[in-house]
DNA sequence: CATGCAAATGTTATAATGTTGCAAACTCTG
DNA sequence: CAGAGTTTGCAACATTATAACATTTGCATG
């Protein structure tokens, strides 16, 4: 598992696509985990930009590519991708963005830009301790942990590339 | 605004009810707000458990008295509310709950029983503050922040009392 | 290679959640 | 009480997610 390139920040995409998927398939081997064509395509389309994608924009791009996909199809490979850890569902947006730590034990933690739409996924230990002591605070047992944090990425902070 | 009983504490709840909408109406005032009956009879039915109500869940039980409702009544109603911070929804649960720290200026942390439903909502600086710090190390300009925890509460780890 | 089981997929329908748009009623203010 | 702005009623619709069941596929084993 690579580091990666800031979403916000120019980067070759296609080979940060490319490495998300060989750590896919490096993680499914490992597990005896079936990473059929349809959850890789699915892992593909949403790795393909750093905006979540709802489940029926999946649907919607592998119908434009002539894949008979219903509902259930893609509902069925991002349940499998996220049992996986491979993507996350961000609540917040009713949407699915590409895990950034896949095979890492991590509490994710997501910056979401209310402008460009564009998803940091970082992976920030004193959150995660600041968190698991105030539910012990109130003997809570932490099972998951749900955070994303809206606000303006660097980028349009300065009211520029709004895309 | 008075302290509260923790949601898996017996306590009297209608008092817990009954102070919620103290409160909010008092809160109300001072902004000019106006808790109209269906907002105030919306918050009321939201606070009567512990346990987040899904907007149609509203919807039924104001039906049930014969209030003539549709689904725009109570999401506008609970739009309301949470403008003023009077309820909060819990985007994992696509559900609201009373907001147990109305007024107060806070980062609302939600720990959510599995098991029971209950929610319990905790104010905790700290982590408010180690939340900052990450997003900002970002460079990243903090709006909201979603956070929601699942586990297990005090009472439903010993197995029991599961209601 | 046959066969049988479990996993994965296809297919249809439907449930659950949330929104838009417009008209009518209400509320406050001058 | 007239007018502006807010709130509500109402119908239709959009979006997100799941249920149920038939079919196919992958693969271990006799």
């Amino acid at each position: 598992m690579s580091a990666r390139a800031l979403p916000y920040r120019p980067h070759n995409h296609d080979a940060c696509v490319s490495q998300a998927l060989a750590d896919a398939r490096s993680i499914c081997r490992k597990q005896n985990a079936r990473l059929t064509p349809t959850r890789e395509r699915v892992l593909e389309l949403i790795w393909q930009s750093h905006k979540p994608l709802g489940a029926y924009d999946v649907l919607a791009k592998l119908t434009a590519e002539g894949h008979n996909a219903a509902p259930p199809t893609v509902y069925r490979a991002l349940d499998f991708l996220q049992q996986y850890g491979l993507v996350h569902r961000i609540a917040s947006l009713n949407a699915f963005t590409g895990c950034a730590h896949a095979g890492e034990q991590h509490t994710g933690m997501f910056l979401i830009c209310r402008a460009c739409g564009n998803v940091l996924e970082l992976m920030d230990p004193s959150v995660a301790r600041a968190i698991e002591t105030a539910a012990n605070a109130e003997t809570f047992r932490t099972e998951t942990i749900t955070l994303e944090v809206a606000g303006l990425c660097p980028g349009c902070q300065a009211g520029q590339h709004h895309e």
